[in-house]
DNA sequence: ATAGACCCCGTACCATGGTACGGAATCAAG
DNA sequence: CTTGATTCCGTACCATGGTACGGGGTCTAT
């Protein structure tokens, strides 16, 4: 456990490119190890965790700017805090689902009409959508 | 009914700047009605629902180029494509959905746990999430 | 000890989704 | 019919999230 990887590895272990390990330190979601007086860095296998966490967050959403704030949560100094933080982003997911199951069944809405071959010349979907704000 | 609008005030219905109205005529999202010989063109009322069901599609993490295929639906010619598209459209919602409730069961967890200040000292957030890809 | 693979670091470039600018034409109100 | 606001159109610029490049140094296996 805990064995070190290079940054190569990690990449290949996170599943992104090199770069874009380098890209993540520079943005300071991912820190980048002292390196051995000229050597090359060495990462603990948690950062490829850390890594796959970032690009699925990005998937579900969230910006580099809000991941590195969830990433707070890991590193976090205080409950307090992190508590407050995470109860915001809480707020935000359950927006974000409820938006998109109104957009699930506006669809499922419009593939059943389709199939009954009952579909009217426009569809009712963005007149619906664009009011349900 | 059916009033025509001129630019800015197709803008201002759909809360966007003027200029994105003119980028997503550029991409193809809305069309651009014809000029009346060198005078201003005239915008449906209709064409103000269609912006904001971009600007909303677009929150719910849809690219424009995925967007221009959601709105094939309501300009749609062939119902079976249409249908096609939606499928697809749906089932990538029900993924995003699926993703985003496991993070906010993880969240909910997280807030609780540091509610009753037991909270271990490297909370789980990061392992699970990056394991349940 | 040496070839080939890998790492370092800075800088440049890319796509997406806009926003800003500016000069000329047009429109709308008084 | 003038004046101020809008529109038109092209082009330039911006932020985000990377990716590519290139000349070095280092590492590893034979």
């Amino acid at each position: 456990m805990d064995q070190k990887l290079s940054i190569g590895s990690l990449a290949k272990a996170a599943d992104v490119n090199v770069e874009t390990i380098r890209y993540y330190q520079r943005r300071g979601l991912v820190d980048e190890p002292s390196k051995p007086l000229g050597g090359h860095r060495r990462y603990a296998a948690a950062a490829a965790a850390r890594v796959r966490f970032i690009k699925r967050a990005q998937q579900l959403g969230f910006t580099l700017e809000e991941i590195k704030e969830l990433l707070l949560l890991e590193d976090g100094q205080s409950c307090r805090e992190a508590r407050m933080l995470a109860e915001r982003k809480l707020g935000l997911i359950e927006k974000r689902v409820a938006d998109l199951n109104r957009m699930r069944r506006l669809l499922k809405g419009l593939i059943a009409e389709c199939g009954e071959g009952k579909r009217p010349r426009s569809c009712p979907i963005i007149a619906t959508l664009s009011a349900e704000v």
